[in-house]
DNA sequence: CAGGACGATTGATCCTGATCAAGCAAGACG
DNA sequence: CGTCTTGCTTGATCAGGATCAATCGTCCTG
């Protein structure tokens, strides 16, 4: 499938699509455009002014905030079809976070002016932005249990589960980001990660196919 | 100053009500109502469905997320002209966390039906609440960071440095909550913020007031 | 094919903060 | 007015995960 089909298709899936509707997504996508970055590529760093509302087409994207001498963590991974950064757009904020390409990326760049002129004419819009926005605030949520209440390897154990799950079908857990960023999402160092996996495979909760890719029990997995 | 009238100032005062515009809020506020609750309260429970969306007028909530098993954390505590838990009204999905009243609390009571059919109904009210959930989404990242990046003494340090931001002119921080739901929210135990908050007065970054109020210098605090 | 370079894994040790356990101050109440 | 409760503080010990360091495997490149 070409690309600029399998945009669409990709495009006209995705929950926000669905809940704007078509009429304003159109208007909104005239002044966008999608690009391909490779591995590593920032889509902007903390601190810029944004100017795109970004939607992952292809590929992982993570959000990595870094502190003053205290090193950076990377507060979210983004996989396709996702929104992101619609919080800094709609309040003409300074990002709190740089964007880097885990993978080859392909991503719709959408103009923040179009969008906020969209949502600014579109209660359609509008309302599919509100919901982006609360299903973005109850997945970082999700993260502060994880991280205060979860000990590392269960965190490790939920993340597998929740990639199985998206995977529908084969119990396959892919990770196509590198493991530093996915340790980094956790909470944890790659050496906290590594021994993470390990232990679980012991135990019997994963395994290993041929080719290398995790595959995971689901339900050994969540318990 | 009796309580309707301090209600329709800090009301009108509030940014959301600011940015909703005051015609769609009358028609929300038509159908809420106020209500004063005890510390110790609860305003809903984990797994409830969300009959009302809250404004807190006066005092203080902490929102406690449990995890079977591992206890149970302060996911993010709000302070008087908060509007919360608009994500889960918006979405119709269970609340992830219980409402806890950390003092005495007087607190709107919106209920969720009135709320959506105005955010259905009226544009102005749908922008104010993306600008709601939005900056709601970049407190949690907020938190990620801290969490995941700083040491126990720097995230008291720097939630004492807010604290005294809010209250403007006296350098004074106020911590009308009780330490186990400061130290929660925190990401550390009681015993932890009692040994942090002893080391910050120590290095003289603090001082404690004739009262027993923690008098901080900000500029200390916040290196 | 040798030589790096980089990412993942494994091993040894250390340190921050949790846990367990007393003390202590202040309000509640018979 | 004593005692009981509750919340905060202080002390001693423990453990989960970080850090430091070495090894391994894979890919890249001359």
């Amino acid at each position: 499938m070409p690309n600029a089909s399998r945009t669409r298709t990709l495009l006209e899936n995705s929950p926000f699509f669905q809940a704007a509707g078509a009429a304003a997504m159109t208007e909104v996508l005239r002044a966008s455009f999608t690009q391909i970055l490779p591995r590593g590529a920032r889509l902007f760093e903390q601190g810029d002014e944004p100017d795109f509302l970004h939607m992952l087409l292809e590929g992982s994207v993570g959000l990595q905030a870094q502190v003053e001498g205290s090193g950076s963590t990377m507060v979210e991974l983004f996989g396709a079809g996702e929104v992101f950064l619609a919080a800094a757009v709609v309040l003409r904020l300074p990002y709190l976070a740089t964007a880097v390409a885990l993978t080859e990326v392909r991503v719709l760049m959408i103009p923040a002016d179009a969008f906020r002129e969209g949502v600014s004419r579109s209660h359609d819009l509008c309302k599919a932005t509100t919901q982006l926005l609360a299903r973005h605030w109850r997945l970082m949520v999700d993260q502060v249990v994880d991280v205060k209440l979860r000990t590392a390897e269960d965190r490790v154990a939920r993340f597998l589960a929740h990639r199985v799950s998206e995977e529908a079908g084969t119990g396959n857990a892919a990770m196509p980001e590198p493991r530093a960023a996915i340790a980094a999402r956790l909470g944890m160092t790659p050496e906290t990660l590594s021994r993470a996996l390990a232990t679980l495979e012991q135990k019997g909760k994963l395994r290993r196919s041929a080719t290398g890719a995790l595959v995971a029990d689901r339900t050994a997995l969540s318990k």
